[in-house]
DNA sequence: AAGGCGGGGAC
DNA sequence: GTCCCAGCCTT
């Protein structure tokens, strides 16, 4: 056989050894795969056609990785770059922005949260101007709360102790609340050309694949080892499109599902992909399994009045407000236990409403389950000052309580069943 | 070094 | 439903 050779259907067979690219096929175009010691041919069946494409690709232990692998993602990149906002700017805030909210967030999810900010407050002034309550409810939906937080705090630390110029490296900027190594060698290569290497989810999977590192990413200590790949191989010449451009051949292109080895650049010099073992790297060992934890939500409500509080730390959603809470062991909470409840709250029910029916929703985080019910009780009255003193309970009419930061489980609980 | 912190997309 | 993703801060 030989490149570019059309061959019938029948005259081919499957491929007899386990290859991570079987079933990352085109629909109704399967893969076969053919490996021997020499040489990898991998043969894309077009059924269209009755025939197959065949492409012979030379084992690339004969060359070395190293130098080849700038010039290809630098090839690749111009090519293959998704248009997005915060590649058309040098302006650090902008750029830090952006960041921020891509941590551990999809660009897809991220993307409508960053032209909202960067609207809402285009500088720095204006963002370390804001209340924090505001940043919040910009950020809802997003996850990771504390994220909002700390980056509103070093809005404020740039104005006050940096008269509003972000630090123009990397180790200055790592000083940054909320600034990490990743965060502060993206500003600092984006912004200022510094050459460091970012190191994040994508550049693991790329690097563990293509150099066959079996180290576990889920283990800080492996950070060394992959950072002083990552450093030998950045290109002085153009550190800030070599960091951008592996993120984004991990995001698009060498994806932790599926990826698009078949018409991958580094094919024929990476790693797994000549020992099939794509799906193997890179090696990450098991989260913990998650907990459940079961909500009853005491939602007060007195005429237009309804209560809610700010939550506290050392806890999920921290910042963002919802009703009193009490949490119990089991799903259940007897009528008993929440007339108890009301009354510790210093309220009192309403003799002339009917009992409205307890709400259940579900809310599933990456660590916790939550289960949460939710129970609206009118009261004969307002709650006194002393009780919501104790409480921390709060009042707001429906529109207010619409402008506060809340979670995702109570933003969809008031979209739900508040009409 | 280990634990905690959100939410959404693919299958 | 089940699995996957992953920086930064605190302890």
């Amino acid at each position: 056989m030989y490149a570019g050779q059309k061959v019938p259907i029948q005259n081919v067979s499957p491929c007899p050894v386990s290859c991570s690219l079987a079933n990352s096929g085109h629909k109704g175009s399967p893969l076969f795969w053919f490996c021997n010691t020499f040489c990898t041919i991998h043969l894309a069946s077009h059924f269209f056609f009755k025939h197959l494409y065949i492409k012979v690709l030379p084992l690339s232990v004969l060359t070395p990785t190293h130098p080849y692998f700038a010039p290809a993602l630098l090839e690749w990149y111009p090519r293959h770059r998704r248009d997005l906002p915060w590649r058309h700017t040098r302006d650090p805030y902008a750029i830090w922005l952006s960041e921020v909210i891509l941590q551990q967030t999809r660009v897809k999810q991220g993307l409508p949260y960053y032209l909202d900010f960067i609207t809402t407050y285009p500088t720095v002034q204006e963002l370390a101007a804001a209340p924090e309550d505001e940043v919040l409810r910009h950020w809802q939906g997003l996850g990771y709360y504390s994220r909002a937080r700390n980056m509103h705090y070093t809005a404020q630390q740039v104005v006050r102790e940096y008269t509003g110029v972000f630090p123009g490296t990397y180790s200055e900027l790592l000083r940054l609340r909320g600034v990490g190594q990743y965060t502060a060698a993206a500003i600092a290569s984006f912004a200022f050309g510094e050459q460091v290497a970012v190191l994040d989810g994508n550049v693991y999977r790329v690097l563990a694949r293509v150099f066959g590192i079996a180290s576990d990413i889920a283990v800080p200590a492996t950070r060394k080892e992959f950072q002083a790949l990552a450093d030998t191989l950045i290109p002085a010449a153009a550190p800030a499109e070599f960091n951008q451009a592996i993120m984004e051949f991990g995001a698009i292109q060498c994806t932790p599902l599926k990826p698009d080895c078949l018409f991958c650049p580094l094919q024929s010099h990476c790693y797994a992909f000549q020992h099939g073992m794509v799906q193997e790297l890179p090696v990450k060992s098991k989260a913990k399994a998650s907990r459940t934890r079961y909500f009853h939500y005491i939602v007060l409500r007195h005429g237009e009045t309804v209560y809610l509080k700010k939550r506290g730390a050392k806890d999920i959603w921290q910042g963002l407000y919802d009703f009193a809470l009490t949490e119990t062991d089991t799903a259940e909470l007897s009528g008993l236990a929440l007339a108890d409840a009301v009354t510790a709250l210093g309220g009192q029910l309403a003799t002339d409403r009917a009992e409205e029916p307890v709400v259940a929703l579900r809310h599933v985080l990456s660590h916790q389950k939550v289960e949460a019910r939710f129970h609206c009780v009118w009261l004969e009255q307002p709650l006194p000052p002393a009780a919501l003193n104790t409480s921390g309970l709060a009042p707001f009419t429906p529109s207010e309580a619409h402008e506060l930061p809340k979670s995702v489980l109570i933003a969809n609980y008031i979209d739900k069943y508040w009409k």
